[in-house]
Order: C-alpha cells, then sequence, then structure tokens
DNA sequence: GCCGGATTGACAACGATTCTCAGATATCTG
DNA sequence: CAGATATCTGAGAATCGTTGTCAATCCGGC
C-alpha cells in the first residue's frame, strides 16, 4: 500500500489521523482514456480532496490554482472516471453529483452531515443481505448503495 | 385494506402479484397543508402507481385522466408531501427525483431498475450494524439511505 | 356570503449538466 | 521525426429538472 513511499520515515510522525487511507490517485489511463495534462490535473485534484467534491468545485479549485481546465471537461472526465470505477460517484440531497477517490474495493461511506469528512465503511454481512433479500425476491444482476450520514467528532 | 372493492371477488383472480402492500393515500391534511383539490389529485395519482414516480410523469398522468394541475403545483406538492414524511423519495441515476406512496414504518427498496417495480424491504440487522459502525467513528445523529436495485422476475 | 391568508398556474429564471463543433493534441505509422 | 488520424478540449449554446414570481383564485372560518 505505501510501497510506492520511499522509505525515510521518520519515527515521530505526528500521528497522522489513523483514520484515512492515502487516497490513491485516480488513472485515466487505466479508465481506457487518454491521459491528457486536464484528465490527469483532475484526477490529482480530487486525490487531494479529502471529502466528496462537485464538478463545479474541482473546476474552481484548479482554476484558483492556476491549471486552465475547461468545465465541460472536468464534467466529462468526473463522469467518465467514474463510470470506469475509478472514482465513486454519489449525490446530494439537492441532487448534485459529487465524486472522491477511494480505495479500489466495494465499500460504502459514512459521511459527515456538517463538513464531509468521509469514512470508508465495508459490511460482508449487509452484501450478503442485500443479495439474499434480491433472489428471494426473484430479482436478478443485483447491486446496491449504502451510504451513512451523521456529525463527525470534529463537527460537535 | 381492499375493503373499499365490493365483495364480488371470484375464486379465480389470476394471482395478484403477492407481494405489493396495498399503497395508503398520503395524506396531505395530514402533512399541515389545506387538502386543495389538486394535492388530492397528486395524492390519489401518487398512490394508484406502483413505482416510484417523478413529478413530471404524475403531471402527465393527470392531464391524459383530465386532472388539471399545473406542473409547478406538482412539484409543490410532492415536494412537501415528501418532506413531512407521507411518501418516499429517492433518486434516479440522473439525479432526478422520484416520489413514491409507502408504509409509514422505516424500510428500503429493491427496486427494477427495468419497470420500477418496488419491493418494500425491512432489514433491522442493517439498521442496528449502520448505527453501529457510526457510534464507532464517533459520529452522531445518525441517518442512512439504503436501496436495492435488481432486475424483478416479470422483466427477465 | 365575506374576508384574509393560503394556493394555484403560466411563465420567467435558475443551476447543473450536456451538446456542438472548430481547433488543439495524443498516438500511431512509416 | 513528419504526417495521418482519431481523440480531446473549450467556449458558448442548448437541455432539463426544478424553483421563483405574482396576479388571480380558492379555502376555511366568521
Ligand atoms: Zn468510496
Ligand atoms: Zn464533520
Ligand atoms: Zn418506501
Ligand atoms: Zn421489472
Amino acid at each position: 500500500m505505501t510501497s510506492t513511499e520511499p522509505g525515510h520515515a521518520p519515527a515521530a510522525v505526528p500521528a497522522p489521523p489513523p483514520s484515512e487511507a492515502p487516497a490513491e490517485v485516480p488513472d485515466p489511463a487505466r479508465a481506457g482514456m487518454r491521459p491528457t495534462k486536464q484528465r490527469r490535473a483532475v484526477a490529482v485534484a480530487l486525490a487531494r480532496e479529502d471529502a466528496f467534491a462537485s464538478a463545479q468545485q474541482i473546476h474552481e479549485r484548479l482554476s484558483r490554482e492556476g491549471e486552465q481546465v475547461g468545465l465541460a471537461t472536468v464534467y466529462r472526465t468526473l463522469s467518465a472516471l467514474a463510470d470506469a470505477g475509478e472514482v465513486d460517484m454519489m449525490r446530494t440531497e439537492g441532487g448534485e453529483a459529487i465524486y472522491r477517490s477511494c480505495s479500489p474495493t466495494h465499500h460504502h461511506h459514512l459521511v459527515c452531515r456538517s463538513c464531509g469528512r468521509t469514512v470508508e465503511v465495508e459490511g460482508p454481512a449487509v452484501e450478503r443481505w442485500t443479495t439474499a433479500i434480491a433472489e428471494q425476491h426473484g430479482y436478478a444482476e443485483v447491486s446496491h448503495t449504502l451510504e451513512i450520514f451523521g456529525t463527525c467528532p470534529e463537527c460537535r
């Protein structure tokens, strides 16, 4: 996992919040798209984000940091990465699409309603339950969505 | 619940899909809104629907059946009923808001990707799990969303 | 029936997302 | 490396679901 990091780790790191994993940078190429400068910029920007972000937010951040990427391109790139499974996509209560660079395995999210801080969670039991329920009712090709919302410790 | 039907039930009914509960009609009044003709029309239309429906769909159906209700009113009514908890609201993959008249208790949905046919499901274990996970991470005021998608028997 | 606040509806306004298409680029070929 | 070619980009127009505006209408209570 941290294998890409040069092994210079000092012993006294200030305890990086044990929670988050080192946000892997989504790879356009891996998604079968040409790795253009713009796409890489979007991927990197998203990887830096520690919460779900909308296309507009990413675009705004890129602009603010000098990276000139057209809004339409940001939309296209995020949408494509999501389709390819390189990033996770969910919708705000208002219906806006928001994206996040997550670990590659199937998981769900525990999201802070206030600051957006997100924890990835896994629930094998739930996975089994959804499949079982669906099959019980004769539904095939089962998939599901599951998100948990709450107010994180920092925000209380 | 079939009490509004005259009791002429022959023994050979084509097996009404044993699945569905008798869709209760959402009550505007119960939601603290004046029970106007338009609102009742929307409520009834929704209750008749056996799948999630969008504001536009409801509006279209009403128009087709003679009931003249402004599109804006349909939007306002559905949104208000949802806020009041009289109906369930979820979003399509495309972000469109869709509504359904459901049983009043907390539940989730098993939805057919193709025809929208919906089964209400309950999972006490999942409820407990989400709460536990959230508290484990220090998140408070926990809520969650969970939907299961698949292709129903009729659509295969 | 009459009054005042709630509701409606036609239409404008909005915000997010997608489309269009000419010009810039990445990749491939030789 | 140059040229051919398919892909990608960006600015702005266009879509689309949804909400805001506001005069006309309706509802419930007196
Ligand atoms: Zn994720
Ligand atoms: Zn928080
Ligand atoms: Zn429901
Ligand atoms: Zn179906």
